[in-house]
DNA sequence: CTCGATACTTGACTAAGTCAACTATTTAGC
DNA sequence: GCTAAATAGTTGACTTAGTCAAGTATCGAG
């Protein structure tokens, strides 16, 4: 794959070609592309003045003065005055306004649904998505991460991605992903609600992270699956999620919170010892294909 | 969320906004953006006609002439002279020409590059790839399908996709899932590669489908978790799943396939019995949450 | 009340893009 | 091999789109 600059370079020439196909002339007549995009936006919007428009559109204000007195000479748009600034002037459209911007959204409608007809019926969800996708990522701050307790698919998710992760960060195989996959079964299978949690962290509608908390006796908590996708890394969330388990686990009347890692994990180990657990124990063990050394992590609440 | 044709309207006019914000008319300086994609084309073709470059930058012959003919006063282009066809004049960049697109596409680069810098270092190669997954949607015919191994992250993959795709059309909750785990991770522990196997279809690059083959005794193997997204249905996907099992477990010396299912997937149980399998016994259970009728269904070899 | 902004308009212009008619050549039909 | 239709590209005459800077009306701060 590509640098993301090519990527977008290439999508951009891609984007320009279709969207200039898309925006022949004549699909707006009689109105210009630019007067379209007015219409549009004086029908979707709370009597804007003439100077948000031109910011929005990003068009020149002389030229969008122009265009709208062409629209009042036309008797599509009525400037009314704001009560407390006569200099700006609220736009709205009149009736004939309304309704030349209804024919054009129905004329736009309909060829956006020519051209979807050349996408498989299948694809088109997709094809939202990944465009609401590229709008997302391109406009907006990186979305904020929220916590939520599991549903159905989540269990597969956190085996699916500790499955690709550590086999992309340290080469382990798939036995490391069978072992995950009998943790998330004993969870559910086994799952006192009251008792044991399991959290999973959402940026953006997505999964980006896991941790769990299940009874290992009457007193003690143990803390499993713990998990951050690189996409969400670095604005600790894997303390979060660490700092929600203890929380419950103190909730709870648990008196002590264990884990089991392995040393390789620098990151997950920097956080347990951030939050105050210590290693108690260590065992070298061969797993996963690698020879690997467990370590054994407690947290006295 | 809106439907799709909602959608595609909603990223044009997003996009217009910003390929506008993009290409700002100085950025191409002494260029026209016409001009500026002409040279582009023209430098990362091989020596294409002006028809040709009119037909893929979809712009009239008679502007694109002119631009030519600008270019080649200016020393960028020179037209040489078809062997076949004394009509058409294969075009081609001077020295001066390259350079002056070189130039061009570093400034591009450059742009491109600030406006990435805006959009968090983890989330680029996420837009990136969400670029070529709309280029792809739209451009291409939906890619072909290919069967492969599995490989880590692939268990994981397939008790999410149970997960969600069984409670969003049938409700079955988080116990399916683990059950769906419980076999994939037994799978891999007691994987005999030689007797068993697992297929993962995959379709531009993604999993869009699976199904297992397990050894039930010498003489009888067992077909599980045949899964087939909604994206991939209806192009025979299923039937080929099957289809590769039945000749792996005959070409693996069994006497009979056999498999369980659920009366209420009709989908599944239609390929099976067009396959040539036969159903066996019924059995109701409660199971997910809900009263179903398992069904034990197989195929002598 | 004055000065400097702000919101919008206007005049004068250039660049961009379109359309149809034109030339030169090729291809297909007879 | 000649002619008519088709194709590749060019040109002239035009319209539209877009820009820039100067202009008017109004507002807010001192």
């Amino acid at each position: 794959m590509a640098t993301p600059v090519e990527a977008v370079r290439r999508f951009n020439r891609f984007y320009t070609r279709r969207i200039g196909v898309l925006q022949d002339r004549s699909l707006y007549r009689p109105y210009s592309l630019a007067e379209a995009r007015v219409l549009y936006e004086l029908g979707h919007r709370d009597a804007p003045t003439a100077g948000a428009l031109a910011q929005e559109l990003g068009i020149d204000t002389g030229y969008l003065s122009r265009i709208l007195k062409a629209f009042a000479r036309r008797g599509l748009v009525s400037a009314g005055r704001a009560p407390s600034d006569a200099r700006r002037r609220p736009l709205s459209l009149t009736p004939a306004g309304k309704k030349a911007c209804a024919a054009l959204e129905a004329r736009s409608r309909k060829e956006v649904g020519a051209m979807l007809e050349e996408v498989p019926a299948s694809a088109r969800t997709q094809l939202a998505s990944a465009m609401a996708e590229v709008e997302r990522l391109i406009e907006k701050e990186a979305p904020g991460v929220s916590l939520r307790p599991h549903r159905p698919g989540d269990m597969g998710w956190v085996v699916h991605r500790h499955g690709v992760l550590y086999f992309r960060e340290y080469g382990w195989d798939e036995r490391f992903e069978a072992l995950v996959a009998g943790i998330a079964k004993d969870f559910i299978e086994k799952l006192d609600s009251e008792r044991e949690r399991c959290w999973i962290a959402e940026m953006g509608g997505r999964p980006v992270g896991s941790v769990f908390v299940v009874q290992q006796s009457k007193t003690v908590a143990k803390l499993r699956l713990l998990l951050v996708e690189p996409e969400a890394r670095g604005q600790g969330l894997g303390r979060r999620l660490v700092d929600e388990c203890i929380a419950f686990a103190r909730a709870k009347g648990y008196r002590r919170l264990v884990l089991w890692t392995q040393s390789c994990l620098a990151a997950a180990r920097a956080i347990y010892k951030a939050a105050g657990f210590r290693r108690t124990r260590t065992e070298r063990h061969g797993s996963f294909g690698y020879h690997l050394t467990g370590e054994y992590w407690e947290l006295e609440l």
